[in-house]
DNA sequence: CTCGGATAC
């Protein structure tokens, strides 16, 4: 571990201290100190060198290049304003003559990119191994030229997976402007809802998930010859699932050949980088370095009791003290960002006048877009744009402007506990990677600075990296999986991080209860078509029994709400008690029956409602998301399309979608809670006489979340979609059931307090 | 009698 050299200066703030350490550029190798003594000129180097790291193996290539830009502006625009269902549709106006004259104008600014001089030294180096781990910043260009690099090479396809859609379709887009195709030809991707590929297409765009769902069809992915992993330190689930795919895959199809006919390339940030190479069996590390403008990073010297407090104080003394730019606070939660922007909105007004006008914004994921949309707002002059974010900026969404950064150093997460079934959520500190890329934030455009709200001697002590998500999460849905994929020992299975004994059992335990797996461990018919469906498998079954029950419409309609996040927006606490009561007046048996019912109902009224504008104007009446639902429309497509090619095979009818022939009337309450208790018959709790609940599977104290429709009311037993720990056990999305019916969906379970039967 | 970080099919 480095600690360098450090030229401290103090900068004083009324009642809050910041130290500065030196400016931080690239980011932070704590296994290479010497990496941050000569990084001043990084930016300004453009010349291709090697550096003499602790590893020398390591290849050093800097080069310049913002033609990755996240474009995340145009894509909010589109969401918050459209009614479009293609985002992006092919652009048929230009010919192929203009588009290749457009291509030629961008590649004038590609050929000066040093990746260019270096591009005959990459080349051979990943063509040479099986597996090269390729080290780069995000944004670096990596992600744009390195594919083009091997388009003209490879005999079949490439695909590069992004963990996220935006950065997906964005990508793909800029590299078919660069390659000057239209997108979909040479160039394409694929994302859910999104597919604009054709047979031309050589080099195609996909999310993690994407590229999955393709292996349950094509396990050998035999149209590929090259797998891109991009983000991977990012280590999301579906990105260590697909690297433990990959290399099972690597063995299996290059095992006859003299030469690899089949590549992959892991692209990370430097930290995992060890990590990637050592599972691959030492393969060897290309290291490519960005550009980055200096950020100067100042740490407070007594920690702060109140976050709020600090940030508020800190974003005013900033204000006053820093030249013009605007600044990036990160706090942990949507609470704390709202009181927040409310105290610094009410402040702004008396600040002095001779500082800049302070504009707070909040930026969280559950905002509306239009409100997400004002991060990207011009303002007046001498104002200054204040955006209070969770992490969502830290990667998803790039806010631009930014020259300052103020970094609570929290954020929130949620932790799986698979011994008890539930999920809490806590506040906790972030990892220096993360740190690193918050205070990045700030270093996009010019040279910024970055004040964390903690001590310096706090930051050393903070994990290197981020735990991977998979340690953490519930894990069903990847074992069922691996299931499908033919593999018979999960516990033994060569996990990129493996999980742990206790979750992966649990896992098992689950599958089989749910009926996807049989007694020898084997996935089952059942199973085979939950790996299809795209829900989690509580769900899958619920959709399979809905079918077997008759009433699958219904139940599709549910479940697709289910699977649109912030449906519902939670109002504000003036208008909390008016939207209840509104909620409640609207739904005469979502009232009865609980929050699944609710969803059903106010989706029937949603697509009754002919005009778009009418439409919207309901939502906002009673607090929906007029885009969650219109997507809920087409993940209901979409799952009825897949309910049918699983029961008519490949011949099947697609569906022809009608928003409103489904609203069948009346609802049969009973049927559709039955379907929902085969998914979540341990999700269920018995009403005591004290008006508390306590779950059927160990008794333990429960309450309904107060953003349910049933807070407060008393039933005999109830049925929750998800348990989450945070003051005390709380149900969410909850529905009234009778007792009898749980005797009869699960005969074993015969009381109140009696664990259901795990075998 | 109170809360929800982010992402994907």
């Amino acid at each position: 571990m480095g600690r360098r050299q450090k030229q401290n200066k103090k900068i004083v703030f009324s009642d809050t201290e910041f130290e500065c350490a030196i400016p931080e550029v690239a980011p932070e190798n704590n296994e290479n100190p010497s990496q941050t003594q000569n990084t001043k000129n990084h930016h300004a180097s453009k010349s291709t060198k090697e550096t003499n790291r602790n590893n020398s193996s390591y290849k050093t290539v800097y080069f310049e290049d913002k033609s990755t830009e996240d474009n995340d502006e145009e894509y909010l625009r589109e969401n918050a304003e459209s009614d479009d269902e293609e985002i992006y549709q092919l652009d048929e106006r230009k010919t192929r003559n203009q588009l290749k004259e457009h291509a030629e104008k961008l590649y004038q600014i590609r050929k000066t990119l040093p990746v260019y001089k270096v591009k005959d030294e990459i080349i051979p180096q990943l063509l040479e191994s099986p597996v090269t781990i390729l080290i780069g910043e995000t944004g670096s260009g990596k992600s744009t030229q390195i594919p083009q690099f091997l388009m003209d090479i490879s005999k079949k396809n490439i695909a590069v997976t992004q963990p996220r859609r935006v950065a997906a379709m964005n990508l793909a887009i800029r590299v078919a402007e660069e390659y000057g195709c239209h997108i979909g030809e040479e160039v394409g991707y694929s994302v859910r809802f999104n597919n604009v590929t054709t047979n031309k297409t050589k080099l195609k765009y996909i999310t993690d998930g994407m590229l999955l769902r393709e292996m349950m069809i094509d396990p050998k992915l035999s149209k590929y010859s090259t797998i891109i992993v991009d983000e991977a330190h990012e280590r999301t689930i579906l990105t260590d699932l697909l690297i433990g795919f990959l290399k099972g895959l690597l063995i299996e199809r290059n095992a006859n050949a003299d030469k690899p006919t089949f590549k992959v390339i892991i692209m990370s940030a430097t930290l995992d980088a060890e990590k990637f190479s050592k599972f691959f069996d030492n393969a060897p590390i290309l290291f490519v370095e960005g550009k980055m403008f200096p950020v100067e990073r100042y740490y407070i010297d007594k920690p702060a009791d109140d976050i709020i407090d600090a940030m508020v104080k800190s974003v005013v003394q900033l204000n006053q003290g820093e030249q013009s730019g605007d600044i990036l606070c990160f706090l942990p939660g949507q609470e704390d960002i709202d009181k927040a922007v409310n105290i610094l909105t009410d402040i702004a007004p008396e600040l002095p006048k001779e500082a800049p006008m302070i504009v707070p914004m909040p930026l969280y994921a559950a905002l509306p877009p239009q409100q997400q949309m004002r991060i990207f707002a011009k303002l007046k002059p001498r104002q200054r744009k204040i955006i209070i974010s969770t992490n969502i900026a830290e990667t998803s969404v790039t806010v631009p402007g930014i020259k300052y950064v103020i970094d609570s150093g929290l954020r929130k997460v949620k932790v799986w506990r698979h011994q008890l079934g539930l999920s809490t959520l806590l506040t906790v500190p972030i990892s220096k990677a993360s740190a690193t890329q918050r205070a990045g934030r700030a270093g996009r455009e010019s040279a910024g600075k970055c004040f964390r709200l903690y001590k310096e001697s706090d930051y050393f002590k903070l994990t290197d990296t981020t735990e991977p998500e998979i340690l953490r999460s519930e894990i069903i849905s990847p074992v069922l999986m691996l299931k499908k994929l033919g593999v018979n020992d999960i516990l033994g299975w060569h996990w990129l991080e493996n999980p742990g004994h206790d979750s992966l059992i649990a896992s098992l335990q689950q599958l089989y209860s749910l009926g996807a797996l049989d007694n020898s461990g084997n996935i089952t018919d059942l199973g085979e078509k939950m790996v299809i469906l795209p829900v989690a498998p509580h769900l899958a079954a619920v959709l399979i029994q809905a079918q077997e029950l008759n009433t699958l419409n219904e139940v599709i309609d549910i479940v697709s709400c289910l699977s649109v996040d912030n449906l519902l927006i939670t109002p504000s606490s003036e208008k909390r008690d008016d939207i209840n009561a509104l909620r409640l007046e609207t739904c005469s048996l979502g009232s009865q029956f609980g929050d699944l019912i609710m969803l059903k109902e106010l989706f029937d009224i949603f697509n009754t409602i002919k005009e778009a504008n009418e439409k919207k104007k309901w939502c906002k009446e009673i607090a929906v998301s007029y885009k969650g639902f219109k997507n809920v429309n087409r993940i209901r497509k979409q799952i009825k399309d897949y309910m049918s090619l699983l029961e008519n095979g490949d011949d099947h009818v697609m569906y022809e979608d009608d928003e409103n022939d489904h609203i069948n009337s009346p609802l049969n309450v009973e049927l559709i809670l039955k379907s929902f208790l085969k998914g979540f018959i341990t999700n269920t709790a018995i009403g005591m006489p004290d008006r508390s609940y306590r779950t059927v599977t160990n008794g333990n104290l429960i309450s309904i979340h107060p953003s349910s429709l049933l807070f407060g009311s008393k039933k005999d037993a109830m049925m929750y979609i998800e348990f989450v720990y945070t003051v005390k056990g709380y149900a969410r999305n909850v529905s009234a059931i009778k007792l009898e019916w749980l005797q009869e969906v699960a005969p074993q379970l015969q009381g109140a307090k009696v664990s259901v039967s795990k075998s």
